[in-house]
DNA sequence: CTGAAAGCGCTAACAA
DNA sequence: TTGTTAGCGCTTTCAG
């Protein structure tokens, strides 16, 4: 029945002002022109461009917008625009502190950018990320930031059909189909082991990770293996989180001809292998030297310091966010873009005993 | 001039077959039913309603979307359902486990209900909070979970003015205008100090972090006081993280009449305190007692074990999705809920020396 | 089973 | 400065 209003002759301005509109049917720019008595073109205009309009009319458009709670319907917005605004992340969990660092400082370079941040988790499994890919462009994702998996084909599928800009992060791969930003994973384990190789360690545990659906462990393991020649590497597997590091040191530890020091894959693991450690009665770097990648903020505070490797997680957040924003926009592709890691030698690295 | 050929009589179908469309325009429902040489409903129903179209129909309409490379616009279908399928959580940062993990246990149930989740950070500052909430709605979230500050007035104009569907987490309280998913930080705060009682604990160091804008280490601390009957309670606030657990902590250290127990308003914290503890020489539980909050996935790896009070963040995240989901789909407004906490008791707490 | 046509709520020419 | 009027891309009656 309003409708039936509606429908009715426009220019006749027949209707009665005082009729309430139906509760709970939202107010729509009609609704606001008509009460303001003015064309919807002048409603739009004091929404979009208020100096346009003169400030008497103005003022009562914007009367009657408050008085009737108005607001634009985004798809509406949005079908016009043939912008959301809105961008993704896929991320394999946000139960990772190096994941949640990273989708933050996502989250405030699109905000001074003006987009919104979609996010899903994928639980690091092909196919759910493929799920979920195509489940957020769907509602309106302009574009895909994705870290972790990644060499899946289903998001080329994705890119592909859609024209979509997807950004891959956590690894750098000039040869990669889609634009990637992050840090060399081969490099950033190289540095851990050259730390502890020249502080004159030769037996060392390389404590990390699952390797399912992980490039970035397996890249940093490839490396090491590569230079086994530098020291006599052990590699012991662990759960996620700082359980499976206490449980690989175990095993390390274990070990009939026992390593000087620990290479863990992750600050995380490291948090493990310290407790572990401190259980074992093992001074630190005293009898075993321990050393991690990620450098997370508490890593500078533990008894003693963490050395670890700084991975820039936040810049590779930002960097992406940027870099999606800018394809969007202009619709040129970016540049992969490599970003350095830096060694930070703690208090948890020394020589080993009898050096 | 794709327009013109749209427009030309849509009966006499004499355009050509092999036109490829102007590379980069998307294509639309027309531009497939064109193609496939269908009405644009028609087109429509094999996307939604594929049974009620002939198989050779289908076919021939899923080979044009196919090569098209069609995708639905989803601003479209949002404007003529009404939804967007999206719905937004506020919280103050993802830098911290325990955020992380309420989101990801809540982006999970949602996925499960067919909604994908905004995400924003406020930081904890109120201002930004309302104006990313206005952001969120102007983009198309379908409702709010808010989780931190909260207390705010500009939420509640929000809510009112658009009909907004917006649940607060972290904190229980029946007699907020919003409906609340939580838990009682008082009684948090008293079961940890219950603790520590009924070991012998008298003299007992609280340590916290900032309080500004941070509604539950207030309501935890009001708690305590109130029980300060019960133990001589020193207060060591501290700034946010493990650096400021172990900078509190030191002060707590530093007491003429140092504390036999360290209770400390959150599991990072705690860790914090460990460390510098350890730092100290001081052992635990031997020396100190130490009690966190949260009860962080590490927390049991910890040497000692963490004692610690698990809160139901998982299931906030859940419970939280789910009723905003509910309130969304049936326009009824769930009820307040509160989940219970529980004292994990570990290696780190025990009777105090001397006793 | 299929098509024509009327919108959804808003923006943007183009006129006045 | 303001109004008229086409659409945006899709869903959805209502007829055939």
């Amino acid at each position: 029945m309003i409708d039936a209003v509606r429908l009715a002759d426009a220019s006749k301005r027949a209707w009665c002002l005082t009729q309430k509109v139906t509760r709970k049917r939202r107010a729509t720019l009609r609704d606001v022109a008509q009460a303001a008595e003015v064309s919807v073109a002048t409603v739009s205009r004091v929404l979009n461009a208020p100096a346009t309009v003169s400030p008497i009319t103005r003022e009562r458009v914007e009367g009657a917008i408050d008085n009737l709670r108005f607001m634009r319907s985004p798809a509406a917005r949005a079908i016009n625009s043939g912008r959301t605004r809105a961008v993704a992340a896929l991320v394999p969990t946000l139960d990772h502190a190096i994941f949640a660092r990273f989708l933050g400082a996502m989250e405030t370079r699109l905000g001074e950018l003006g987009l919104s941040l979609l996010v899903a988790t994928t639980g690091g499994d092909p196919d759910l990320e493929e799920r979920k890919a195509w489940g957020l462009v769907e509602i309106g994702a302009e574009g895909l930031i994705v870290s972790g998996v990644s060499h899946s084909t289903g998001l080329d599928r994705l890119a592909d059909r859609h024209d979509l800009p997807i950004v891959a992060t956590s690894f750098f791969d000039p040869d990669a189909t889609m634009p990637t930003i992050g840090y060399d994973n081969r490099a950033v384990a190289r540095t851990a082991l050259d730390h502890l190789t020249a502080l004159g360690h030769r037996r060392i545990g390389v404590i990390h990770g699952p390797l399912e659906g992980n490039d970035r462990t397996q890249a940093r393991l490839d490396a090491l293996k590569a230079s086994s020649d530098r020291a006599q590497l052990s590699f012991h597997a662990g759960d996620l989180g700082v359980g499976g590091g206490c449980r690989a040191t175990a095993a390390a530890l274990a070990l009939p001809d026992r390593p000087t020091a620990l290479l863990c894959l992750s600050d995380v693991i490291a948090l493990g292998a310290m407790f572990e450690l401190q259980r074992a009665g093992l001074g630190i770097p005293g009898d075993m030297s321990v050393i991690g990648i990620d450098d997370l903020s508490w890593s500078k505070h533990s008894a003693p310091g963490l050395t670890s490797v700084s991975l820039p997680v936040s810049e590779m957040g930002a960097e992406a966010a940027a870099a999606l924003a800018s394809w969007i926009e202009t619709q040129e592709r970016p540049d992969h873009r490599i970003l350095s890691h830096l060694l930070v030698p703690r208090g948890s690295t020394g020589p080993p005993s009898g050096v």
